[in-house]
DNA sequence: CGACTACGTCAAGTCCACTTGATGTCAAGC
DNA sequence: GCTTGACATCAAGTGGACTTGACGTAGTCG
């Protein structure tokens, strides 16, 4: 039962700022885009629940690995709009992003070794290679977005 | 001693394109950057040397793995002007490109290595799981720049 | 009380990698 | 010879992810 909301506390715009190393104009942005959220003191200052951190490195961990906003949106909307999210939550989530990860390593790793290939050939300027010839790169695959790997 | 021009065709704007899967204006944009060279008909109209494609395939499978037209514009740029690349020049980038893409895998490997962590303990909503205080995210790493992995 | 800093809003600007549009030209087919 | 399509140039637009600027307010310190 994490659902009830431990110990919240609130911090100003400046502070989350800091410690999760964003720009405050981010933040406005990322609250523009619903990822995150915030209320507003009597002077209309915003504050931020402390786990809005853990929002913001759970951002910056995912667009590092070249995730959309959008994506990461879409992964955040189908969290608890009220408590913590639970573990289930995130396992939901990082399941998702895993298996996207999984594949971005496997392209990677393809690209890699066909590099690693290249450099005992040198095909990549010798006609013998099968990767030298564009054409076969192009009939190797069906269609137009997978190029070369 | 492939220095020699083997068998020098030049191909038009439309099958190159097409046959890299570009749009024509992208080979007018990748020009203009310096990416790719041509030379003019008497109508004034480009002609591409064949291994263009070559180059093409090279840019689009550096795109794909993150690299910006900046990086691999400076790595062409390091090929002979006259002549075609040899093998030994080939190899010089796809080494360079290797360890970049050896980076990135373990950037992806370690992300998804901690997701894979946190199904097990759910540790994004606990505050017992090492992973879960930003502030310790923070403290782990000196800069700002690398933040959660 | 006054100064200073952090904060508020909103529009506009930036950078990258292109694409789109306007307008004019070259070349091949009928 | 004329139409059609591919091509030329150049300016401007697009989209994602922010940042910058202009301008006004809130709260804190001496």
């Amino acid at each position: 039962m994490p659902q009830v909301p431990e110990d919240v506390v609130w911090l100003k715009p400046g502070q989350i700022a800091e410690r999760a190393g964003v720009a405050v104009s981010t933040l406005h942005y990322y609250e523009s885009m619903g990822l995150i959220r915030s209320r507003r003191t009597s002077g209309n200052r915003r504050e931020y629940r402390r786990d809005t951190l853990r929002v913001l490195a759970f951002i910056r961990a995912s667009q590092r690995v070249g995730i959309s906003l959008d994506r990461i949106k879409g992964a955040l909307d189908r969290l608890p709009e009220e408590g913590l999210p639970t573990a289930r939550d995130w396992a939901r989530i990082s399941r998702e992003w895993r298996d996207d990860l999984n594949e971005r390593i496997e392209h990677l790793t393809a690209l890699r070794d066909r590099f690693s290939l290249c450099i005992g050939c040198g095909c990549l300027s010798l006609k013998s290679c099968p990767y030298s010839n564009p054409d076969d790169i192009l009939g190797a695959d069906g269609q137009g977005a997978l190029r070369f790997p």
